[in-house]
DNA sequence: CCTAGTGCTGAATCATACC
DNA sequence: TGGTATGATTCAGCACTAG
């Protein structure tokens, strides 16, 4: 283990009280191996949601979070960053997440202060919050930056465990991972949620086996519930929080207080279940496997006609191809897959047969 | 048809040999459904860069050379957005596509251009290369952001044609594409690939149907090997294409004098429930639907009675049949026509089906 | 003990036609 | 133009209860 210049100065394993930037001024320079920020992201919300059932969605309208605009949030991680890049070993490197909404002034900040972007990786949700009013898509992913401190610099990559914790093939930049719920959510006194944006632990995980080593240092300025000190305590690796609101502070007091290292309990959501992709009829229209147009028939010699939209269009009927199916037989379901077919060198071959064409590719792609 | 300012000056279905700034500000404003964008990212790599003075750039470790590379490229992409901008209708709405090394400026410049982003939309490459040299991530995706032209601004979005390409489900923010290639790939007259980075059919298929219409006018800036123009013409909407290198053009003229629009009926994608005609609910008392004095009522057994006037009158309430719906279950809205029931046969049914009663004469009424 | 069913929740830029 | 009234809209996962 190498001697670092001012690293006796530095208050490993603890969290510090304080505005994230003039905590970092106070940290010796070239100290710190990675940093992992969640920034505040600016989400601009207006007006109230309510959901279908009319529960109301209990929103992110914390005043951390309220800019008074673009250039004020600018400022503000033009700023931050700067502070966490003199932090920085040479060889050190950054991971920053955000949604739409700033990742993109932040991603621009990174490559103006001199940072190089490896990565950007994408967490999808395997359950995000659905868009209630149906204006919009589901907004089912948050984008993550892994930069290194300079053009050229060296970084920390571990290729080999991030493959072995993917089964053996070869990390992608797109990671599905649950969000943070269930027992794993903090909760208050009154049983509410103690932060409104805690991370999951699997999250953390795989970023902190995938480019750092154990005994290396790990610095949070956005500190928040804990979970970057709670995961490099578990993997042995030494932890710096930064944290203004005392709330806050508490909760990770307390969840680090109680983290142990090597403790893979709250691992196991990430070895998530892998079962059969499900593959939407349209995606055999979107990949030209079907043309819009194009008559799928029954046993019985029925037809039906292929929509851009992967719906079927009959005499009487239009819909899924299972609901025009089951219409046809008066049945109360029908499997369309092996109901249809479509005409192939004269022969009639079943529409399964292409979604099975379908997984074959997604197979030879697999991970995640 | 609506006739449109300057429409007679829009050069449909053609693509416009030139710089895709000069050729855009060129083109009558306000003119354009939406914009597809693929704008080159190589800019920033070495030699191809000019500072603002037109002086090379050749060290580009040099920190002023690198900020100076950026520099150039936001000027570029904000002339072209801000060009972009003006060609779009006020319900217009903009798709550009990147990866890490231009994405976060791009999006940055969006939003200080004043569009309003939407989504972004993470496509999940099911074949990407593989990072040979095992020192980074695999690069699996690309991104793509979807904006209107500005805050509050109306924007085409097929929700239910989206839906239904999914199988019944939301569409999601990360989509799952495989890469252009196969027999899609075009490819030049030695066999090598004409174009470097060809989208495949399948992406602006989705992109097309969620957010345009048949007929819509549809511009693609850097048109390259015309996947936009193609799908486009395949779905029933009006392309332009710009493109400054010929060889691009040529086999994308080709391309497109060889590709067929789908019939129409094929185009036909299933709509929702706000296209429907507004049927107020007096009008199921003035057909004698429901008789003034009848009793509705809710999944609770609460009551309430029909007026001449087509309101509700219940113990503490009076109204229409939303807001005495809203009033007995505390909520902030109600939709009156799913809420409430009438007794037929014994049974209880949906006011809903006497709409859709409705609703159906008026179709077979407008078909004579 | 297991299964089925209910209820709750998650970083959200989530109306629009009509008068 | 603004104010008002209509009425459209959700997925996955976990905790908990009932049987």
């Amino acid at each position: 283990m190498t001697t670092q210049k001012g690293a006796e100065a530095l208050p490993l394993n603890t969290i510090i009280d304080g505005d994230c930037i003039e905590a970092m001024l106070a940290l010796p320079e070239a100290s710190v191996d990675l940093i992992f920020a969640d920034p505040p992201y600016n989400l601009q919300l207006k007006g109230e949601l309510h959901r279908p059932d009319n529960s109301r969605v209990d929103a992110v309208d914390d005043a951390w979070d309220q800019f008074s605009s673009f250039a004020a949030y600018d400022r503000f991680t033009q700023d931050w960053l700067k502070a966490a890049r003199r932090l920085l070993k040479p060889h050190g490197a950054i991971w920053v997440i955000g949604s739409y909404h700033n990742i993109f002034r932040v991603g621009a900040a990174l490559q103006d202060a001199g940072y190089w972007i490896l990565n950007d990786v994408v967490w999808r949700k395997s359950n995000p919050m659905p868009n209630f009013r149906g204006k919009r898509l589901t907004n089912a992913h948050e984008t993550m930056i892994w930069a290194s401190k300079s053009e050229g610099a060296k970084y920390t990559f571990n290729y080999e465990a991030l493959k072995a914790l993917n089964e053996g093939i070869q990390m992608r930049s797109d990671w599905v991972l649950p969000i943070c719920s269930g027992h794993e959510r903090l909760k208050d006194a009154e049983g509410n949620k103690a932060h409104p944006t805690q991370k999951p632990v699997s999250l953390l995980h795989r970023v902190l086996v995938g480019s750092t080593n154990p005994g290396d240092v790990v610095l949070d300025p956005f500190f928040g519930s804990g979970t970057t000190g709670a995961v490099a305590k578990m993997l042995g690796r030494h932890w710096i929080g930064i944290e203004r609101d005392a709330s806050y502070r508490e909760i990770a007091e307390r969840r680090l207080s109680k983290t142990r290292k090597y403790d893979a309990s709250a691992l196991e959501v990430t070895a998530g279940k892998r079962q059969e992709p499900r593959i939407p009829f349209g995606q055999l229209v979107e990949r030209g496997m079907l043309r819009p147009g194009e008559m799928l028939v029954n046993t019985r010699g029925q037809m039906a006609k292929v929509r851009a939209d992967g719906t079927l269009i009959g005499d009487d009927i239009k819909g899924s191809i299972h609901q025009v199916g089951a219409h046809l037989e008066g049945a109360p379901s029908c499997n369309g897959w092996t109901y249809w077919h479509f005409r192939r060198d004269g022969k009639q071959v079943p529409i399964d047969v292409l979604r099975q064409q379908v997984r074959a590719e997604l197979k030879g792609s697999r991970a995640n």
